[in-house]
This record gives structure tokens, sequence and C-alpha cells, in this order.
DNA sequence: AGATTGACATGCA
DNA sequence: GTGCATGCCAATC
């Protein structure tokens, strides 16, 4: 049983509400990794296909989504953000969204 | 074992 | 607002 970072941050991301977003700093600040956005961010690179992690909730410090645009994952996230209800505004979220608590 | 990379963040110019 | 530099941690080469 690892029970690690990873594990926490897994926690965090999985109670992500939809309608909602994170940046990698704030999952990673609230699993207790305040400087591991890269732990976060290479997870969900490696992330296991059956684990039910709701990646497009995730995304960087700007607000935006971490892939270029114009990638199949950009817009599949985006896709998947604005069907929760997540507003984007000129590429970007809504910040405000960010505290679900 | 050492060096490099990566779905990042923050600070300063 | 953009661009460069530094930090952190684990996986990969």
């Amino acid at each position: 049983m690892q029970a690690s970072k990873e594990d926490k941050i897994y926690t965090v991301m999985a109670n992500i509400p939809p309608g909602k977003v994170a940046s990698y700093g704030q999952v990673a600040a609230m699993a207790g990794l305040l400087n591991n956005a890269r732990l976060v961010g290479r997870l969900l690179k490696l992330m296991p296909k059956d684990s039910s992690i709701p990646w497009h909730r995730v995304i960087n410090s700007q607000g935006k989504i971490s892939f270029p645009e114009g990638t199949a994952q950009y817009q599949k996230q985006y896709q998947l953000l604005q069907s929760e209800g997540v507003i984007f505004k000129n590429g970007r979220v809504n910040m405000r969204q960010f505290q679900w608590d």
C-alpha cells in the first residue's frame, strides 16, 4: 500500500465536484504537497485508465487547459468542462469557482 | 548511479 | 501583459 503523496492527490482530485475546476498547485496544496504541482501533473499523465479521476477538472494556474489548442485532449477537456457548467472566458476558466471546499 | 524530462508554480525584470 | 530563472519530486533515459 503506497499511501503517499499520490494517494492524497488522487483523493483531492476525486473530491472535486462537477462544475468546478482546480489548478495543479491548488490540488497539490490541498493534498499537503504545496510545491508538488508537478506531482499532480505527472500523475495525471500516468493515470490508470480505470481511475475514476476527473482529470478534466484539473488545469494550470493560468486557469487554462495544460494542452496546446488544436489537440484532441484540449478540445475534449474544454468540452467536458463546459458540459459541467464551467465557464470559459477567452480560453480561460473563471478561477472564482476554485473554492469548492 | 547520474542526468534529463515533465498535463506546474511563483518571483522578478 | 510577456519572458526568464528557480524549486520540487518522481519517472525515464
